[in-house]
DNA sequence: ACCTGAACACCGTTCAAGT
DNA sequence: ACCTGAACACCGTTCAAGT
């Protein structure tokens, strides 16, 4: 599951834009086959376009990958808020963001490294053009550490400076994930799933009275 | 600094192979230009052969990259295995080892993903051809995971099991490290510089009445 | 405003030869 | 055993047109 509900009010006339139809046919071709999959002529053939129409929507490759980031960084911005509404204590809700981390990265995992590793994404080309990345990425982030911040008041973590501990665990989180993507979890055995690692961590993280 | 001294015996005659040639020219355009950079025929302009040459030492591409990263695993076993020998405590050790990799990432940070990001480096290619590969990576991961066994017997170090808290220390690590080579580390202000979530990782891991 | 076809420079890889 | 040159299929990107 965890479809990362985009797709708000696309599906009532089915018109839907070639742009947005660009950037689904590449977040597509990112889970099928990887970035390497993602060659503008694919993105066209699946659209129905010729393999240079794309750049009548974005300024090169890198910038329709970057469209893919953005759709993909608000809806773990909304799934993140979501837990952080949840009926039962700040902690469920802690353990549930981390929840949809692994979801997301266990079923497009091309698509988590675009948005949290690559580091063609970010710094030199498209990124100070689409300014909309860097707002997107930056309120996922946010809405991840709210939910910290929420366990803190709670009681249910120490009370570090939140930047710091929310630095911690999600740095963590993220290595924690890559390895296991990468096919380095399993290079020494009994090393612990990525739920193992979290597991351990937000138990070092609880208030020692708790 | 941290050279990984590789290079053992081979200014003695000067000779070195064409196939080292090769593995140096690799790791130089890693450095200079990421892996974009490593084209064939660059690899094949620097040690003066042809664009086709390096196909009589490799078996593809992909093979001369796991050759550049199986040295670099045995010069971090090593530079491990120094560390392991601190004059002063265990504890000290460990901070040596992760300042090591931490240097090593930062110094070469392309050759840093390729050894502990890259998912085709492990799985579908050269990896069944070149065992050894997995030996070197496996091989420095022991050697980090002996230094944290010596910090548990030291005391310095909660007695959790082991593997699972090599795992968490390894994770975080790499997280980290990897936030910060993708830029991601300067999204949000505050979140605390590697040596400064590692710093705070380790605090937690100390034993509680030390 | 949006799209196409041809063309360019650049890849990894293969193959028939050369020594 | 090791290397070369030509060739192939495939890229991203550009450009002159077309509607």
């Amino acid at each position: 599951m965890l479809t990362l509900s985009t797709h708000a009010v696309q599906h009532s006339g089915m018109i839907e834009t070639t742009k947005a139809r660009l950037v689904a046919a590449a977040s597509d071709l990112l889970d099928a086959g990887g970035q390497g999959a993602v060659t503008l002529r694919a993105v066209g053939e699946v659209v129905g376009v010729s393999h240079n129409a794309p750049y009548r929507h974005f300024r090169d490759r890198s910038a329709l990958l970057a469209a893919v980031a953005e759709r993909d960084f608000d809806g773990l911005r909304q799934a993140f808020q979501a837990k952080a509404d949840d009926p039962r204590d700040a902690r469920s809700s802690l353990w549930g963001a981390v929840l949809v981390m692994i979801a997301y990265a266990r079923q497009h995992p091309a698509r988590y490294r675009l948005l949290f590793s690559d580091p063609d994404l970010i710094s030199p080309n498209s990124a100070s053009v689409d300014g909309n990345l860097h707002v997107a990425a930056f309120g996922s982030f946010q809405a991840f550490a709210a939910i910290v911040r929420q366990c803190q008041s709670d009681g249910s973590l120490r009370p570090i400076e939140t930047a710091r501990l929310t630095g911690l665990i999600h740095a963590t989180l993220h290595g924690a994930i890559d390895l296991e993507l990468g096919g380095r979890a399993k290079e020494a055995k009994g090393l612990g799933s990525i739920e193992a690692t979290m597991d351990l961590l937000l138990d070092l993280l609880a208030q020692p009275g708790a």
